[in-house]
DNA sequence: AATGAATGAGGTTTCATTCAT
DNA sequence: GATGAATGAAACCTCATTCAT
């Protein structure tokens, strides 16, 4: 990827997260990277696509963050910790963009950003997936679509205050915390909420 | 309020809701309740005062139903649960166009839309701070804010869910569950993550 | 004339001396008078046909009192000076209104009001020529469209300055003032500079 | 200043000299201009601003020929004339554009124009106050304020005349005429009628 | 590769005017 | 006579995109 190219979505990522993706113009964007309008286009077929390649480029590095912990020989729980670390991370480089694209809907026309988003929502589902049933056991097998649930929201939480604050936190402390979230929740388990017939929902 | 500003009104949170707020055009809207564009400016001021007005529409329903359940004679535990139920519910109704607010960016000039989310936000912070204390008594004290934002994102998660599956759930079911969930939650409580320094950043 | 047509005439001119016409908008103007927008296409046709009823309101006004003087038994370079305070004092009720319309320039459709402004203009002009050979003789016939303009000129820097400052002057003194330097003006007569050819540019 | 923003500027100037600046369209203009509607905001921030360099571009030539004048080494009653003149040509070229906006009311919004408008009125009285001192000495001094009315007066009458009759008189012809006019009325100066307390309001 | 002037569709908004009540 | 909701044309302006240089 030509450096100028990760420029422009570095800029963009930056005025986006702060004033929406509809709300940025190309031209904010150029012009904050010190490069013509036309130069955008060398880049980028469109800013359509623009959006694509940040998702792409976001996607990419939480991969290969996380693939390198579930290399690790560590215990589960461990990598659960980090896990979530590394999302929170990674979540504050590319702050509150994130946040914006949870919020923007799917219209038809962004077919293949949504296609790229999804793909990335399912593979980090099945990974906090494999780090519950690792970290703890079986009986958790039949709450999974719920627990996967619970933790994206504390998570999601903690990220939201750290995104509109704009405050540092520490970030392992932070996962920590979240794990013993995890871990009341797991003890107190009882009837599963969504069923079978809901999971499908999820996986759509 | 006019017949028609309430069409309107529900024409717009569709729309908005399906597509975006900056993606819908007043022409859309207008062109969904069968009348003419001017006719939008006899209602609404702006466009942005038309999210004002739904949000303000919106505020006001729930907290007309949350005020209800604090006057009612039940153990505080019951009304917790009635509480959330209540805004799964009203968030059903008002569809993802509340998501979609309330992760909205503060721009220099929805200031008057930032407030009236602000104390609305501000609001059902403290009625949930007093249920908590109300369900579980001064133990949970010191671990308010962490609460408040664990509840907030298990709750959340359940509402995207919903919303994004057009799927609806039995309320009443799903509120239990997620007491149960804050009942966890509160046995495993150990040490805060938010500390007083960080409660401030909460208030803002 | 109903009352209700020349509350309208009257809120009108103030706000149009204050925003200008075009900038004025018949709801304002309907507020201002306390009615609904659709009376006021009882009393005039269109926005257009207000400009035309208020300049044949002012120009009666005018007409009537300047009629009034022609008729009175008085030296001629009195009726001059009469002739110029009732301009000068009618100009302060109706204010920068004049002003604008001098200004407002003669498009294809307001050939009405083109056509009354015109044919005061020129009943203007014909008293302020047979006040002027009243007043000093044969000797300025040469010169009269000179001094005409000359006249009109000195006249309405005047006006200006009481319409932009909004203040109140003694308008006999001043008409007395303007008269002396007609005097001066008339004395120092030398050759006109408008000739024949160009006086008929002036009828036209 | 790019071709293209003089050939809008020259376009508007007619067009709005003709039907005025609110009836005259963006569009209108750069019809005019053979230019898309787009291009007009390539050079032109907004429709108000347009204005703004209409009167700046005036303005520069008009200070630049008057300075020409002052540094000539002639009697001053010569360069009196000479200013006079250069005030006619230019303001012939520019046309009743400026006769509209030097009574063009002062609105909330207009500041900046506003601004550049009073600025370059107080130059021209300033020098006009100069060029009578330097002609007729120091018993004028007592009579600047009402000297400076009468004169500019007399001058804007003629600017009509050429600007409605559209036709073409010599400047200098003129000039001279006029130069004569403010010796008969600097002749028969008696009582001031502006006074010190009249003489503040000229100058706000 | 890079520019930036130019485009033109489409956005929000205003407003004179009409008409059913 | 009077209302005011409704209309729809037209205003100003933005912006993604293209293209000659």
């Amino acid at each position: 990827m030509p450096d100028k190219k990760i420029l422009i979505i570095e800029k963009a990522v930056e005025l986006i997260a702060k004033n929406g993706f509809e709300t940025t113009s190309v031209q904010e964007i150029t012009e904050a990277c010190g490069i013509s309008k036309g130069a955008f286009y060398i880049y980028f077929k469109s800013k359509e696509s623009l959006l694509i390649s940040i998702f792409e480029l976001f996607s990419e590095r939480l991969s290969e963050r996380i693939s390198t912990v579930f290399e690790m020989n560590i215990p589960a729980k461990e990598k659960l910790q980090m896990f979530l670390c590394i999302q929170l991370e990674e979540i504050d480089k590319y702050s509150d963009f994130i946040l914006m694209q949870l919020r923007e809907n799917t219209k038809p026309d962004n077919r293949e950003l949504f296609s790229v988003m999804t793909q990335m929502d399912m593979k980090l589902n099945e990974h906090l997936q494999n780090l519950l049933v690792g970290s703890y056991g079986d009986k958790v097998s039949l709450h999974l679509k719920d627990l996967i649930l619970l933790v994206k929201g504390i998570t999601k939480s903690y990220v939201e205050l750290i995104v509109l604050c704009k405050t540092n936190f520490n970030y392992r402390d932070l996962a920590k915390f979240l794990v013993d979230r995890v871990d009341s929740l797991v003890a107190g388990l009882t009837t599963p909420f969504l069923t079978e017939d809901t999971k499908k929902l999820l996986d759509r």
